[in-house]
DNA sequence: GGGGTTGGTTGAAAATTGCAACCGACTCTT
DNA sequence: AAGAGTCGGTTGCAATTTTCAACCAACCCC
C-alpha cells in the first residue's frame, strides 16, 4: 500500500470538485435544485462564487447549461452523465455524515427495496467475493499510469 | 431551503472534511503515510496548514496522535474507526477520477491485500448482510428529518 | 561543539472569499 | 407608458485563508 505518490485519481478529482462549495452545488443539482437563484438562496453562497463554480463545472462537462424558457431567455444547470457518476461519492459522504455526525439519524436514507432497510457502500473484492476491511486495501500502479514526474 | 441545508449529512460532512487539503491528508493516512514531515513533503502543503488540519482532524476524532518512538518523542497520526469509515467516500472519488479524468485507465488500483486483486465499491444491505443490486435501491426521508427529497 | 532530523510556530505577502451595490433583459401591474 | 419585480449575473472592495520563508526546540550522531 505504498507505491503511488504521484499519479492519483483522488487528487485529480479533488482538483475539480474539491473546494468548499462544489460538492454542495452538485448535491443541490442531484436534488433537483437547478436554477442559479435557487441554489444561491439554498446554499447562501456568494453570487460571484456560484457563477465561477458553475462555469467551472460546465467547462469540466460535469454540468450543462440548458434553456428552460425562451421569452425571457433563462437557463438552468443540469448534471451530465459525468456529473451523475459522482452519485456514489455523494452517497458515501452522506452515509458517513449520517452515522458519525448525526447520531446515526439519517435525514435521508437509501434503502434496500426488498427488505426496506438501509444500504451502505462497502469495499468489495470481486475475486474473493466478499467485503474487504479498509485496512486490508492496498494500492498498486494501474494501466493509466504513464507519468513519473511531478509530485502531487 | 436553508433549514434543509443545515440538516443535511453531506453538508455536515463537508463542514469537517470539505476543504482543499483534508481529503488528501486522509488519503495519505489510508496509504500509510502517517508522519507530519512525510505528509507535508508528499502533498506540498504548507506546514502551518497541515498542523491546523491535523489538529482539527484529531479534534473531530477522525485521526489520533500516537507516539511511535520515545527517546526523541515523536508522534504519528492514525485513522480512528471514524476516519476509516471514510474509506468508501475516498474510493468513490478515486473511481470517478479513474473513469472520467484518466480515460478510464486507473493510475492506481486498489487491491485486496490478501489476494492481490482489485477492489470495487459495492452497495451493501446491512440487514440482509449481502450485496445489493443498484437497481434495487430506493430512498426515503430518514428519522433525522422529513421533507420532500432527494434521489441521489 | 557542529550538523542533521522531526515537528512544529510566527509573521508578512498573496490569493481567495464574502458582501453589497449595480445592471440588462425581460415581464407584469397599473 | 411608467414603475416595480425577477432572474442571472458582474464589479469593486473588505475580510478571511492560504502560501511562503524564516525561525525554533528537542533530540540524535559524530
Amino acid at each position: 500500500m505504498r507505491d503511488d505518490t504521484l499519479d492519483c485519481s483522488i487528487q485529480r478529482t479533488l482538483d475539480i470538485i474539491g473546494d468548499r462549495w462544489t460538492l454542495l452545488i452538485l448535491r443541490d443539482l442531484f436534488r433537483g435544485v437547478r436554477r442559479f437563484s435557487k441554489i444561491q438562496a439554498d446554499l447562501g453562497i456568494a453570487k460571484n462564487l456560484l457563477a465561477d463554480r458553475l462555469s467551472a463545472l460546465v467547462e469540466a462537462e460535469i454540468v450543462e447549461k440548458v434553456a428552460y424558457q425562451e421569452r425571457p431567455l433563462r437557463h438552468e444547470y443540469r448534471l451530465t452523465a459525468k456529473g451523475r457518476a459522482l452519485s456514489p461519492a455523494l452517497v458515501a459522504l452522506m452515509r458517513w455524515g449520517d452515522i458519525w455526525c448525526s447520531g446515526g439519524l439519517a435525514p435521508t436514507e437509501l434503502v434496500h427495496d426488498r427488505c426496506g432497510t438501509r444500504v451502505e457502500l462497502q469495499p468489495w473484492c470481486t475475486t474473493c467475493n466478499e467485503p474487504v476491511d479498509p485496512l486490508g486495501i492496498g494500492s498498486r500502479p494501474g494501466p493509466g499510469r504513464n507519468r513519473e514526474d511531478v509530485d502531487v
